[in-house]
DNA sequence: ATCTCCATGTAACTCGTTACATGATTTT
DNA sequence: AAAATCATGTAACGAGTTACATGGAGAT
């Protein structure tokens, strides 16, 4: 029994277990994970990573092999325990606090102040930001599709992509709607 | 060489003068909005609202009133002034920088470790909660329509009620989403 | 020659949350 | 009687970003 409050884990340390649940990998290979394929919805940076990884360790969540690499110091390759996949187990379970921050939503709710040529210079951007996004992810969707994914629930594939699908359709979600407001802005002079 | 850099002004502080755009408020009426009406893409806490609040007034960006109120301090009334709208006006044609944290995503993307009963358990939940906020979302809609919001582009009303619109769709393709992962997780046993 | 990738970490700082602190008025 | 609402702030901490630091291998 601890008396004192025990450190908070923080939502980073699951992202990583959920990485590492997968496949065995060195903090960069995660750091780099935590821009494209899982950056959708969680991201950060190396200077997070490396800490978190330590602390991991330390908790018996995971364990690392040390050997040559590039680079000044060595490398680290760190694999899950089988602790560490029952604390993920545990967290997946525990309810999910939402509430994001979208500032592309915040300068619209602040639109009004500005020109119209500004509003609708920024939402232009968006539009084209988006469509190139909604793209990669439905080359994507399809490469899954082909070998079988869509069909293997209760998988990590699977669980890639369902995580995909979602970001489909956030980004065809918010297209129409970015659309929507330019073509409401131009109609209105 | 040391250039004096000037600090950053953080993001919270163009959301409050944004709500200051609109009308003036207090400090405790702001950080209600940060819970409720804007509270969808943007939060904070009161405790962060009045330091920020504070940088503001000595930027010059606002201005208060002070007056006797409930409780033991008293009570503020803060105005945007012409500057503050200015940097509010020159914010809003930055480039927002995207990159959202979603816990519901990252749950489900580490999700295959851990029984499909959790899994679904918690899918549920977040369909319950979803189908809730839309529900709030749509009859809000149903307000500001009524009273033509939607034709008055330009006005602070529409951008709340693009903002609203923006809700919907969000609410309404994260449900079509989560039920379609319930189905297919309860169809493959 | 310079840039990017690999691969690690630390330092300084800002952003955001939780908890502490006070106290009258209104609602349950 | 207890809780919520109005209304302000501070303190301690954790989360997240930017910058510093190192250095080999391969590509432009």
């Amino acid at each position: 029994m601890s008396i004192g409050r025990e450190p908070t884990i923080p939502t980073l340390a699951y992202a990583l277990l959920a990485l590492l649940a997968r496949e065995p990998l060195t903090g960069y290979e995660m750091s780099r994970q935590l821009r494209d394929p899982i950056g959708f919805f969680w991201q950060a940076r190396h200077s997070q990573v490396y800490p978190v990884l330590s602390r991991l360790e330390r908790l018996g969540w995971t364990k690392s092999e040390t050997f040559a690499g590039p680079g000044p110091r060595p490398t680290k390759r760190h694999v899950i325990t089988d602790d560490g996949i029952a604390a993920l187990r545990v967290w997946v379970g525990t309810p999910a606090r939402r509430g994001g921050r979208d500032e592309l939503l915040l300068r619209v709710y602040a639109s009004w102040v500005a020109d119209r040529t500004v509003t609708l210079g920024f939402l232009r951007e968006a539009e084209s930001r988006h469509a190139d996004q909604l793209a990669v992810y439905l080359a994507r969707r399809k490469r899954a599709e082909s070998w079988g994914a869509a069909d293997a629930a209760g998988t990590a594939d699977f669980a890639d992509y369902a995580t995909l699908r979602r970001g489909i359709g956030f980004e065809r979600g918010r297209l129409a709607w970015v659309r929507w407001l330019i073509r409401k802005l131009e109609s209105s002079d």
